[in-house]
DNA sequence: TTTTTTATTTGTAATAATTCCAAATAAGAA
DNA sequence: TTCTTATTTGGAATTATTACAAATAAAAAA
């Protein structure tokens, strides 16, 4: 399967560049995030996790998650006061959040607007990274 | 006081268009998130709060600051895991956080700019409002 | 390959932010 | 002024997340 050793590969480089181990843990939950990008919350994932992994907790699921965070390959979502979603979709976008399923839905945007929004940032205000959250329905 | 008066004005328009009471308490947390715009968190609200009336629960504080954004007065700011945040600023912008001091500094942007991403959205996506979060540093 | 080192996992306890609840209070209508 | 009921209050409960210490397992070294 060309693309499980696509992402084995990718994470592989990804762990060992910040002098990290890799671990099936880690490999798994990297696995069900790609697998469903639905953006799950951390609870949603431990218990998919727990289907081929029984022994896995839900501290080794934060563990995890947030591993891949510092890695650089999964992305933090907040909605109001709703717990943390994971997103691996790394191509920049915005993230539509739909009241009435309460699905989350990547929505690519022009790099030229995202560019815009860095332009008119004041002098002395250098951006590091960017969330575009957008509440609406969808349908 | 002239602004006093307004915001009294505001308030107590706000509130009765929801058909709710106008309250002392919802007056001070108003007040309080107007006289120093700094994006307080709850329990920052509550401390200065005390100051003045210093029955206030904890509780009512979170009351008052839920009817304030319920009223469409405050606008609820999320970084990270952070807690929520409270703006009492009604004009379109976005959200620069500091990484550096934990600041938060509005930021306006071109409306051009906002009519933009809402013209990018996928047929059927219906925006009813939206976040732009920037982390960052300043200096 | 085996040993060694130490990062990671695991289960549980602790914490932080927020919400819930039921009794007391106080808007504002009658 | 009285009455109704929304709101406030204090504290308990909940939820999401983090902290901790012992057990496990990567991967470097022998």
């Amino acid at each position: 399967m060309i693309s499980r050793d696509n992402r084995k590969t990718r994470l592989r480089d990804a762990i060992s560049q910040k002098g990290m181990r890799y671990t099936r843990q880690r490999e798994h939950i990297f696995n069900i995030l790609l697998d469903k990008r639905d953006h799950p919350t951390a609870d949603e994932v431990f218990l998919r996790a727990r289907g081929s992994m029984p022994r896995m907790s839900l501290a080794t699921v934060y563990n995890c998650l947030d591993t891949l965070v510092a890695c650089g390959l999964v992305r933090q979502v907040h909605f109001e006061r709703e717990s943390t979603r994971y997103c691996p979709n790394l191509s920049e976008h915005a993230h539509f959040h739909c009241q009435k399923s309460g699905r989350v839905y990547d929505v690519e945007l022009d790099t030229d607007l995202l560019d815009d929004i860095q332009g008119q940032l004041p002098d002395g205000f250098q951006m590091d990274g960017m969330e575009i959250l957008i509440r609406g329905k969808v349908g």
